[in-house]
DNA sequence: TGTAACGTTAGG
DNA sequence: CCTAACGTTACA
């Protein structure tokens, strides 16, 4: 009954022309501006709640412009004492029980500077943009129109919505649907709106009206911190969120029930249902369901979001939430694409933040560096001393803050675990606790705008120096491709950087980290409240904009130190600890990612220790929202061997770079990126690779994977190979790609030890693709051991009697494929009996018995 | 198209 | 009566 793209501004009912025919009741104008709103199907309709006895000068002016409503058959019916008539809309007021009506005003925004109490002229008379009601209700005063009686909801428990009083969002009467005549034609409930519906006379004559939207959408959605910008946004990029250009993209793809999605091993995003019925007059009328509830909604919010302030979030969620399995299904697609939205406001800021961060952490590298080459001088002078040393000696507690207590980090922390961190922290319209955080960061950089030209200068030779210094030693690049020299970050250097921060080196110096690796390896740290997990079904957002990755090409890599780390701690007096390396690495063996970084906060040692690549195989960046170029020193100088990037915003050039400085990568997961990053392995080289993730990349077709697929452009001497990129692709997954067979041919030519095939939700998929992968003389008959073609709905029962030609399967996943039954199944059990021993792990999930 | 303005309504 | 602010229009 929703559909997407049917935010409007505060205006709310508009109905369409037709509908205006049939409304006549009373006097309604149309202004002349609505009818170019007409194309959306919305016009204004500008309607007093009592126009009878309301006509004030200018209204009447105003009348005489606009074109005039046709009159219906029916006269107008004036009915002083009855408002709920038909056509007069009553005008909506606060429910004073929701999130954003318990709130104080901001004092801050538009609406506050303009009102009285904050020294405006108070001619706007708006409410507080953090104060907009979510879920606005019909006044005390509204009555039904054909009884007379107000709502009646709190005095019954049993079938409320029967004597609950319903606006309709076409109309405008408020009745209680108990008293219509015409019981059994179907009303639509409008669950956005407390006590909206679409009432069955109008639902029936198949008016369609759009669902009004509370107070403050109007301008919410152009003051900085609302989400109606973005679903705007969205509406017009592409049209994604109109239902038109939905639909054909529905039956493209598979799509699947959130009950679904919790079976399969792997957590697909979510997408639309495939059936997303439109509300016929036909259907009968909707169930009630519990629309407002505060406290779950506010935990809702909270556990998705965080404790944003963002008014329009907790009315997305009312949306989310129903309690009918039909609406469920309903809304799986709202969902989706409210999630999205707020997703990609959220990316938006925390790309922002990362650009920010980005500057500043390349600052600090640099400083490092600085630091760095002084060091190395340091260590050809006296090399056992280096080894020597204990942090404790050199650098004692009383000088070193603790990392966790630099400015830096502090507002590292600010930034990622602040609660508030969320859609509406970026405009500055944030009420209360948002004030200081912005001041304070501007405050430190203050100093920096004191660095004199000079000093600037003679620190970005100092920082040349060190580099070429550190690339003529480790023999690895240090620079990325310089080609796109920005700017940016000289200027953020010259600006930016605290001179005076003796300390910062000596941090960057000892712990020969960053803060990114000593404090945010992780995900959920990066990213404000844990989002990456919360929602593992949720498509997060297509990562429409890669990161800011100017500065990258600036970003100094500091591979893994030459030097074996010492094998005993030092201690003071040039005593050793007792204990050796390889027994503390056992230790460190048995610590998260996220302890081991704060282990490399103690001292040098541990720091290298910790760093060792073997406590880092494999490094999980799933869902996390912005890639930054610290994030990817950090991943170089652990050098692991599984990699996984799914559903981040990585961009083709830091993929590029990456995979270039992990020769040794075996495992990169890379779902639902974008294609233009996978793309990255169209030009580099990993020619371990042992498993590649490319599901649900947006973009990668047939012709996207032949790139993938072709011998690489690189021609660089010594790189000059003609052989497939991925010829040792032992486990690819495709899950949810349009590719089709020619897709799969590349794949068996190129991929000839492939093992593990997953093309589960790939609609071109289909017995011909089965029968190619099973084909005398392909590689992939034999070496293919596991298939996933779960939710393949072309997949047949036929597919069944290929994949008996297969020699080593050992499993094949056929969940969720509409046209392969169970009995197909036990069949191939029973035939394959003979030789090897299958049995139905679960429903068509067919398993070799070992 | 976005925003300022304002008449008027709703609640107290 | 007051204040708050909804829903609309006018205008840049």
């Amino acid at each position: 009954m929703k559909r997407e793209g049917e935010i409007e501004g505060r205006g709310g009912l508009r109905p369409t022309g037709e509908q205006q025919q049939c409304w006549s009741l009373q006097p309604c104008q149309i202004s002349p501006q609505s009818w170019t709103d007409d194309k959306k199907e919305t016009m204004a309709l500008s309607l007093s709640a009592d126009e009878e006895d309301y006509e004030s000068e200018s209204e009447q002016q105003q009348a005489a412009n606009r074109p005039k409503p046709k009159v219906g058959t029916s006269a107008a019916v004036k009915l002083p004492s009855n408002r709920s008539a038909s056509g007069a809309r009553r005008r909506r007021t606060r429910c004073r029980k929701c999130e954003a009506c318990l709130r104080t005003e901001c004092g801050e925004c538009h609406f506050c500077k303009d009102m009285k109490k904050f020294g405006g002229p108070g001619r706007m008379k708006q409410s507080c943009i953090m104060r907009q009601c979510i879920a606005p209700v019909l006044p005390h005063t509204a009555v039904c129109v054909v009884c007379g009686e107000a709502g009646k909801e709190d005095t019954l428990e049993e079938d409320r919505f029967s004597v609950m009083l319903m606006e309709c969002s076409i109309c405008n009467e408020i009745v209680h649907p108990n008293c219509l005549k015409v019981k059994d034609a179907a009303g639509v409930v409008n669950d956005e709106l407390p006590n909206c519906w679409e009432c069955p006379k109008c639902n029936y004559a198949g008016k369609s009206g759009k669902q009004k939207r509370g107070p403050g959408f109007k301008y919410a959605s152009n003051l900085p911190g609302s989400l109606l910008r973005e679903q705007k946004s969205i509406k017009e990029e592409g049209e994604s969120t109109s239902t038109a250009k939905r639909k054909p993209e529905r039956d493209e793809t598979p799509r699947y029930r959130p009950e679904e999605r919790e079976s399969l091993h792997r957590q697909p995003p979510v997408l639309s249902p495939s059936t997303l019925p439109r509300p016929r007059p036909e259907d009968n009328l909707r169930k009630k369901r519990k629309l407002f509830d505060d406290d779950e909604e506010e935990d809702f919010a909270l556990r998705k979001k965080g404790q944003s302030d963002e008014p329009l979030f907790p009315r997305l969620l009312h949306q989310i939430k129903t309690e009918d399995n039909q609406e469920e299904e309903l809304d799986v697609e709202e969902k989706d694409s409210l999630y999205r939205r707020v997703l990609e406001r959220r990316s938006h800021i925390e790309e922002r933040r990362s650009h920010i961060e980005e500057r500043r952490s390349h600052i600090e590298e640099r400083r490092g560096h600085i630091e760095e080459r002084r060091s190395h001088i340091e260590e050809r002078r006296s090399s056992i001393e280096e080894f020597g040393e204990d942090r404790n000696d050199e650098d004692p507690k009383t000088d070193l803050p603790s990392p966790l207590k630099t400015p830096l980090l502090d507002s590292d922390q600010s930034h990622c675990s602040s609660p508030q961190a969320g859609p509406s922290s970026e405009g500055g319209s944030e009420p209360q606790d948002k004030g200081p955080r912005p001041k304070a960061r501007r405050k430190r950089r203050v100093p920096h705008k004191e660095l004199s030209k000079e000093l600037s200068k003679a620190l970005n030779q100092e920082i040349q120096k060190t580099e070429d210094c550190l690339a003529n030693e480790n023999r690895q690049p240090l620079k990325v491709e310089p080609e796109s020299e920005n700017e940016e970050p000289r200027r953020g250097f010259r600006h930016g950087s605290d001179l005076g921060g003796e300390r910062l080196h000596l941090r960057t110096k000892e712990m020969n980290g960053t803060p990114w690796e000593l404090h945010h390896f992780y995900p959920s740290q990066i990213t404000p409240l844990g989002f990456n997990r919360s929602s593992p079904g949720t498509r997060p957002l297509p990562p429409l904009s890669p990161p800011k990755c100017v500065q990258m090409e600036r970003h100094v890599i500091r591979p893994p130190p030459i030097s074996p780390p010492p094998d005993r701690l030092p201690l003071v007096a040039g005593k050793t600890h007792a204990v050796q390396r390889e027994i503390w690495m056992k230790i460190f063996g048995h610590l998260t990612h996220k302890e081991l970084c704060v282990c490399m906060g103690v001292c040098k040692t541990w720091n290298r220790w910790c760093c060792d690549k073997r406590l880092w195989t494999r490094i999980d960046l799933n869902r996390c929202k912005s890639i930054t170029p610290l994030m990817l020193s950090g991943i170089i100088r652990r050098q692991p061997l599984a990699l996984d990037l799914s559903w981040t915003n990585i961009s083709k050039k830091q993929l590029s770079w990456l995979i270039n400085r992990l020769p040794g990568l075996r495992v990169l997961l890379l779902a639902g990126c974008s294609w233009m990053a996978v793309s990255a392995l169209c030009t580099s080289s990993c020619p371990l690779l042992r498993t590649l993730d490319v599901q649900w990349v947006e973009g990668l077709k047939d012709a996207q994977m032949r790139d993938l697929l072709s011998p690489p452009t690189d021609n660089r001497p010594g790189q000059l190979d003609n052989r497939c990129k991925l010829r040792n692709v032992l486990d690819l997954r495709l899950a949810g790609l349009d590719v089709t067979d020619a897709s799969l041919r590349l794949i068996i030519r190129h991929m000839p030890l492939l093992s593990k095939l997953d093309l589960s939700y790939c609609n071109h998929v289909n017995d011909q693709s089965v029968n190619l992968l099973t084909a005398a003389g392909t590689t992939t008959r034999d070496s293919l051991t596991e298939v996933n073609l779960s939710v393949c709905n072309r997949v047949t029962d036929h597919s069944l009697t290929f994949f008996k030609r297969c020699g080593s399967i050992c499993q094949i996943d056929l969940r969720y494929c509409k046209q392969v039954t169970k009995t197909a199944c036990e069949q191939f059990i029973a035939e394959m009996s003979v030789s090897v021993q299958f049995g139905l792990k679960e429903e068509k999930l067919l398993q070799k018995l070992s």
